[in-house]
RNA sequence: CGGGGCGUAGCGCAGCCUGGUAGCGCACCGGUUUCGGGAACCGGGAGUCGAAGGUUCAAAUCCUUUCGCCCCGACCA
């Protein structure tokens, strides 16, 4: 490719709209454009770089046996309804209507496509297992699209649906998807982290998330430094240290004036006494009624855990007027001590406590040596808080750190969730009736793609894994107008085509030092200067993006050395 | 949806408080000189000041409404 007949409109200044790192430097480097919040034009450069991405995937999909198929991006109402989803699944579906009036949306996932198709189309357990997949433009209407190609609107995800006779094959498919989802990532030179996750909205039984490990991440990652636990925050626990013996003896429950002090910090200043010595009282409101829920002082209650603990869909604090109704006190004096009424669950941390600090559920009161068990009662006890770092890991015992990630794939169980309501079955091998068991298996294109920026760039611009990079080497002549310059260019550009490495020669009549600019932004793994002066003396020179390494060599040398390095790389 | 901020040339911004000829840098076009890390000089093109309404002799500037965008939060595959 000649540059100077490529678009590659590149930005001498951070253009205001970006704030990350990845999408700073993709708008710099001329490769994407926003038309509207969360919603990018993939410049030609871009669309080079999403094409290598999507060419691992394939290769990896179909290595694995998987099928592709596409889709239709517009889907009709009566399958969402099938599912249940069209009443579940809120705002975040776009839906429109048609001329007719008929409801339709546009896909943000296609569970439901899928399974009408195989339903249709798969009669015996002979033609199973089967696991197809697309690479297809999604949408989904987030509140808030960030952060630019990592959390668009629209987005193009590769999403594959597996269908087998029973859990058995389900989990087969799901251990080979993860293998490919290790070699995909290892491809494209990331450093990332497999991690047990929440099935959210999809549903199922398990699922895996692929996170890519980065400041920038929008979701904090638990991992255990020792072993291979790794979990997300939504997920994570820690071990609980049950067997242990309360040691202290009950002493006589207080009660204590606290004008005015209400949070944690306030009441442990107020009263001398460690956080760890207080329990949170929070009250939620559910769909499933209301619920008091107990965690210790220090620690922070986790939503998600305590909504699949109660199997609520709905979980938020109650305001001020529902906490006076239910506890007879103001927020920030609630406590489990005469609690009426209310579910009362409790994190093991609690369980742990004796004589420790509540709320009075009166103004201006707490109480103090409170026990469980005496003072009140715990309906359940269950893991239903955030991990914190160096808590010990609950497959071994040492400490947990807390990193963040970037959410590049998500592997789902989602067993017979779909194939249920919506009758899609099968006969098996005794001639009966059976639902599929299906998995589903998702990799975000574009994010993966932003995030492999966030892990490889420096203060110059972009540093691309050499299976991403839009183009392998770059061609830089100093000067166009000097003959030798360009003939020794063209040599170089046409015999690396020759051998199918992507090349691109800066033909533009610019100066180096644009060049140079331009190719460090861009992110060309290779650079092959040539210069006037060097060539004088029968040498061109061989830059390394990432180390910055420059060397000199002759014509033959460095023709030779890429048709040998990337001959070693296809194999 | 709550809080904060911003819409002025392709991009980055100033001007707005205190109303009176729309400006700067980069980019772009032409010319001269340059030519190894975003050149210098000369000349030039480019704006319904996000939109609508109002106040005023006069509005980018003041008031009202509205649309869009960004950040934080709530939410989330």
């Amino acid at each position: 490719m000649r540059y100077s007949r490529f678009l590659i409109p590149t930005l001498r200044e951070d253009p205001g709209e970006a704030e990350v790192v990845s999408h700073r430097l993709m708008l710099r480097a001329g490769m994407t454009r926003k038309l509207a919040a969360g919603i990018y034009t993939y410049l030609p450069l871009g669309l080079r770089i999403m094409n290598k991405m999507i060419r691992i995937v394939r290769e990896e999909m179909e290595r694995i046996g998987a099928q592709e198929l596409l889709m239709p991006a517009v889907q009709p109402d009566e399958l969402w309804q099938e599912s249940g989803r069209w009443d579940l699944y809120g705002k975040e579906l776009l839906r429109f209507k048609d001329r007719h009036g008929r409801e339709f949306c546009i896909g943000p996932t296609h569970e439901e496509v899928i399974t009408d198709l195989m339903r249709r189309e798969i009669r015996s357990y002979r033609q199973l297992p089967i696991t197809l997949y697309q690479i297809q433009t999604k949408f989904r209407d987030e509140i808030r699209p960030r952060f630019g190609l990592m959390r668009g609107r629209e987005f193009l995800m590769k999403d594959a649906y597996s269908f087998g006779r029973d859990e058995e094959d389900a989990r087969e498919t799901y251990k080979s998807m993860h293998d490919a989802y290790t070699r995909i990532f290892n491809r494209c030179g990331l450093k990332f982290r497999a991690v047990e996750a929440d099935t959210g909205l999809i549903g199922g039984t398990f699922s895996h998330e692929f996170m890519v490990m980065a400041d920038t991440g929008e979701e904090a990652v638990v991992s255990c430094g020792s072993c291979e636990y790794a979990a997300n925050m939504e997920r994570a626990e820690s071990k609980v240290n049950d067997g242990g013996t309360k040691s202290e003896k009950e002493e006589e429950r207080n009660r204590v004036d606290t004008p005015g002090v209400k949070s944690v910090e306030e009441v442990s200043a107020f009263l001398g006494v460690r956080s760890d010595k207080l329990v949170k009282t929070l009250i939620y409101k559910t769909d499933t009624g209301p619920v008091a829920v107990l965690v210790r002082g220090d620690h922070e209650a986790n939503e998600v855990r305590l909504k699949n603990l109660i199997s609520a869909n709905e979980l938020m604090l109650s305001d001020q007027e529902a906490i006076e109704k239910i506890t007879g006190g103001p927020s920030g004096f609630s406590g489990p001590v005469g609690l009426r009424g209310i579910r009362i669950v409790a994190d093991h941390a609690v369980g742990q406590l004796s004589n420790f600090i509540v709320g009075g559920n009166e103004k201006d009161v707490h109480l103090v040596n409170v026990n469980i068990g005496r003072d009140f009662k715990v309906d359940q006890f269950s893991y239903i808080r955030k991990v914190l770092a160096g808590d010990p890991c609950p497959k071994c015992g040492s400490p947990l750190s807390i990193d963040r990630g970037i959410e590049v794939g998500q592997l789902f169980i989602l067993g017979k969730k779909y194939s249920e309501p919506m009758s899609a079955k099968f006969l098996n091998k005794k001639g009966e009736e059976a639902f599929f068991f299906m998995g589903c298996y998702g990799i975000g294109i574009g994010r993966t793609i932003a995030a492999a920026v966030e892990q490889n760039h420096d203060k110059d611009g972009i540093v691309w894994p050499i299976p991403l990079a839009p183009f392998h080497v770059q061609v830089i002549p100093l000067n166009v107008n000097n003959e030798k310059v360009m003939i020794t260019s063209e040599l170089i550009y046409g015999s690396l085509l020759g051998v199918g490495i992507d090349v691109l020669i800066d033909d533009r009549d610019e100066r180096p030092g644009v060049k140079f600019k331009d190719a460090d932004l861009i992110g060309t793994p290779y650079h092959v200067i040539v210069g006037e002066k060097n060539l004088n003396e029968g040498f061109v020179e061989f830059k390394d993006r990432r180390t910055r390494e420059l060397k000199k060599v002759t014509v033959e040398e460095i023709i030779d050395h890429l048709k040998g390095l990337f001959n070693r790389r296809r194999r």
